[in-house]
DNA sequence: AACGGATGTCATTAT
DNA sequence: TTATAATGACATCCG
């Protein structure tokens, strides 16, 4: 057995296999198995009786087992293992030939050169491979020719720099294809002469995305995005443009370009992250390497994605999709086969109309096993920097590996039946790809699960918290997925996840509920449910009413797949949701605008679960409440603009009520005028005539000035109202505001009520008053006038 | 980073 | 007893 003729064995003995452990033995048989089942037939009539030993088990030692699986597959050609039966293969069929596809079985990469690579399209052929040439070497060519062309150019479809650069920007080690310089596969190839070392990859990452690229959009995205650009750009420059310049620019040798790929595969990981190059071998089936042709499901950031065929300068594509490869062996009931592989066949078709060119790249990149194995270990690196984000970015990591360990399972493993929803299910970043995306390809899964996730709580968070932290202000909450904390007997501790979900799931009427049909709430906030609900009734086709598809999450899981990496904020709570679906057949406007009876006549219509009842009472009150504090919040504002305007129209009445009393004083004043004048003229009066003088000398009996002064004190707030001799009536209300004084041009008068006479002095006053007429009655007029000013002036004055 | 407005939700009380 | 409304309190988002 010569792996060793590629000199890519050193180091890896054959005797290695006696000694290696038994998983080694057993992975062994497995990639031997692995390898030849792609040919059903030559699996059938070969290895018949070849049992899958280690079927989900983890591979390690890779240079071990690749050594041991070599040289199994050796003795097994020649048929000369144990149980094997004896094989006639053609002259062409050799180990040398062997070794590289089952080297490429085991580890995504073929090493070709010029002496294996005849063998290797033989043996690819007896596999039945037919478009190993198709598939892998004219892709080469177009790279070869497209890197000719514009290398140093920036192009959507990536150059084969770019690819490299990728490639091993991304730790991936893909699928290496070593064409020979001297010996070009094809005839007519235009491979580069001098292009030993070549990785052709499908990993169409590229770091430096042109700006059309869709992923910027999406702020999660993007900084994901710009995380992994930096970190490709530090760490792994040196690889990515010294292994293409050196392919480019030495002239290696076939030996030592195998080496250095062996040593490659040397240097892979050595925990099983293997489960790579078992993918690819399935793409071989079809168009290995497939990046010219191939159609393959991907997964990028929690989004398992269908990807367009590669966007490649050659114009020949494979028409043969990991889809139907899928579907071929599902039919002939390989048992390689794993639900894993039906559900992305069934998924991608939905999500593929949404997939960027370059997501394809990134996502292939992935599913080939690099962004799981070695975009992971940079993303985890990366998130040291990310304090919060950083779990998100674990969280990717994580269900990268997860997702890893599906197309483990998808080669390995015929179970992990609970990586069904996974792949459906949107990564953190997915939250980043705008409400279209999202929601499409939410539907999407939620198409291709109808059944499957309802009420399972296995499955993770579709709608990102994201969506609802960018929810609209206008909060049609619609959006399915609720927050399970549904029992107030529950802790109320409320998470920013739980409690954005919450809201804004199950609020169908947050904007306008009703002006929204049942199954059209296609504003935005309300897309995925509409979406949901119309996948939903269309997929269902139900004959009653379509069942509101609603996602409950609950927080009381810790995992990782709630939408981590859409809000930083979310992750900060340790408390995560799971999402559950709630189907209801009715709508979210009937759950919450329905009056009383009829709604609870419109549940009694329908057996719902206890889940469903718990949903809807809960929407249901949590919307009217909703409207309650809204309502409730707008009183209040009514309210205090009204006590606002009372004040204002207290402030104006009290101004009006002060410009009026100025006015009575003003007029007051007036009215002592007249009195002093006519008080004057009485005087005059008496003056001619001693006795009726006496008597109003009377009125003011001071015998310290027995002059014609009249005082009248208005006590205590003393409004004097003096009639003298000078013509001026002074009314002074003392240290009152109030003050008039008249000028009276004969006398002064005086009214002072604190000095108002004794008894006997008012008795004469009023035995005078008969006689004096006119002046008396002035005089209790100015009274009442005086009292009456003072009585409005005391309120004021308090 | 702090602050305030807007909003949703929960708990409580009253009807 | 249950549903509902009102409202205070709290949390969160966002400018």
């Amino acid at each position: 057995m010569s792996l060793s003729s590629t000199g890519s064995e050193q180091g890896m003995s054959m005797e290695e296999k006696p000694e290696a452990p038994m998983y080694v033995y057993e992975s062994t048989v497995h990639c031997a198995n692995i390898l030849l089942c792609l040919n059903e037939q030559r699996k059938q009539d070969v290895l018949c009786d070849v049992t899958v030993l280690v079927e989900g088990s983890e591979i390690r030692a890779h240079r071990a087992v690749l050594a041991a699986c070599s040289q199994y597959f050796s003795l097994l050609l020649r048929g000369q293992t144990e149980n094997e039966p004896v094989i006639n293969l053609p002259q062409k069929i050799t180990e040398k030939g062997f070794t590289p596809l089952l080297q490429f079985a085991y580890t995504a990469k073929l090493l070709l050169n010029r002496d294996n690579i005849q063998d290797v399209m033989c043996c690819a052929e007896f596999l039945g491979m037919h478009n190993l040439e198709d598939s892998c070497f004219h892709f080469l060519q177009a790279q070869m020719k497209s890197e000719a062309d514009g290398m140093q150019t920036s192009q959507n479809p990536p150059s084969p720099k770019t690819l490299v650069q990728n490639h091993y920007d991304n730790g991936l080690e893909d699928a290496n294809v070593k064409p020979s310089d001297s010996k070009p596969p094809l005839p007519g190839s235009r491979l580069h002469p001098e292009t030993e070392k070549l990785k052709v990859t499908n990993n169409l990452h590229q770091s430096d995305q042109p700006p059309t690229f869709d992923i910027p959009r999406y702020p999660k995205y993007r900084k994901y995005h710009q995380v992994l650009v930096e970190h490709n750009a530090t760490t792994s420059s040196h690889s990515s443009t010294s292994s293409l310049h050196g392919s480019l620019q030495d002239t290696v040798t076939s030996s030592d370009a195998q080496g250095l790929n062996l040593s490659k595969v040397k240097a892979e990981p050595p925990i099983g992250e293997d489960c790579v190059p078992l993918d690819l071998s399935e793409l071989e089936q079809d168009g290995l390497v497939g990046g010219k042709g191939s159609e393959m499901e991907m997964e990028f950031e929690g989004r398992q994605l269908s990807s367009t065929p590669i966007e490649l300068p050659v114009s020949k594509r494979s028409p043969v999709c990991l889809r139907s490869l899928v579907k071929k062996e599902v039919t002939s009931s390989d048992h390689c086969l794993t639900a894993d592989l039906q559900l992305t066949s069934r998924t991608s078709p939905l999500r593929e109309p949404q997939v960027a060119p370059n997501y394809f790249q990134k996502d292939y990149q992935a599913f080939v096993g690099g962004l799981g194995v070695t975009a992971s270990k940079k993303a985890e690196k990366l998130t040291d920097d990310l304090s919060l984000k950083s779990l998100s970015f674990e969280r990717i990591n994580s269900q990268e590996s997860e997702r890893e360990s599906d197309r483990r399972s998808v080669i390995f493993s015929s179970q992990a039946p609970y990586h069904l929803a996974a792949p459906a299910h949107s990564y953190p970043g997915e939250s980043c790809l705008g409400q279209e995306t999202s929601n499409d390809l939410w539907a999407g899964s939620s198409q291709s699960f109808p059944c499957s996730q309802a009420l399972s709580p296995t499955s993770v968070s579709q709608e990102p918290a994201l969506a609802y932290r960018r929810r609209p202000k206008s909060s049609c909450p619609v959006p399915i997925k609720m927050c399970p904390r549904s029992s107030r007997a529950e802790s109320h501790i409320r998470t920013s996840s739980s409690c954005s979900s919450y809201s804004y799931a199950e609020d169908g009427s947050g904007g306008s509920p009703s002006s929204l049909p049942q199954f059209e709430l296609s504003t935005s906030p309300c897309s995925t449910m509409a979406r949901c609900l119309a996948l939903e009734h269309q997929e269902h086709s139900m004959s009653g009413p379509p069942k509101i598809k609603c996602e409950k999450s609950y927080d009381t899981n810790s995992s990782d797949e709630s939408g981590s990496f859409s809000d930083g904020d979310s992750e900060s709570f340790p408390i995560k949701e799971h999402t559950q679906e709630v189907k209801l057949p009715f709508s979210i406007d009937q759950i919450t605008e329905l009056p009383r009876n009829d709604f609870q006549l419109m549940i009694k219509m329908y057996t719902l679960t206890s889940d469903q009842l718990e949903f809807i009472h809960s929407m249901r009150r949590r919307s009217k409440n909703r409207i309650a504090a809204q309502r409730c919040r707008k009183r209040k504002l009514d309210c205090i603009q009204n006590l606002e305007h009372e004040i204002h129209k207290l402030v104006c009445e009290r101004q009006k009520l002060l410009t009026e009393r100025s006015q009575l004083k003003i007029c007051m004043g007036e009215l002592w005028e007249n009195f002093s004048f006519l008080s004057q003229e009485v005087c005059r009066e008496e003056q001619r005539s001693p006795g009726q003088s006496q008597s109003l000398y009377n009125l003011h009996p001071d015998p310290v000035s027995p002059g014609p002064d009249l005082q009248i004190s208005p006590n205590p707030t003393s409004i004097d109202v003096t009639l003298t001799s000078h013509n001026s009536v002074v009314s002074s209300t003392g240290s009152n505001d109030c003050q008039a004084i008249v000028e009276s041009p004969h006398s002064h008068l005086r009214v002072d009520r604190e000095a108002v006479p004794p008894q006997d002095t008012v008795t004469s006053e009023r035995s005078e008053a008969s006689h004096v007429g006119s002046s008396s009655v002035t005089t209790d007029f100015c009274l009442e006038m005086t009292e009456k000013c003072t009585t409005e002036e005391l309120p004021e004055r308090n």
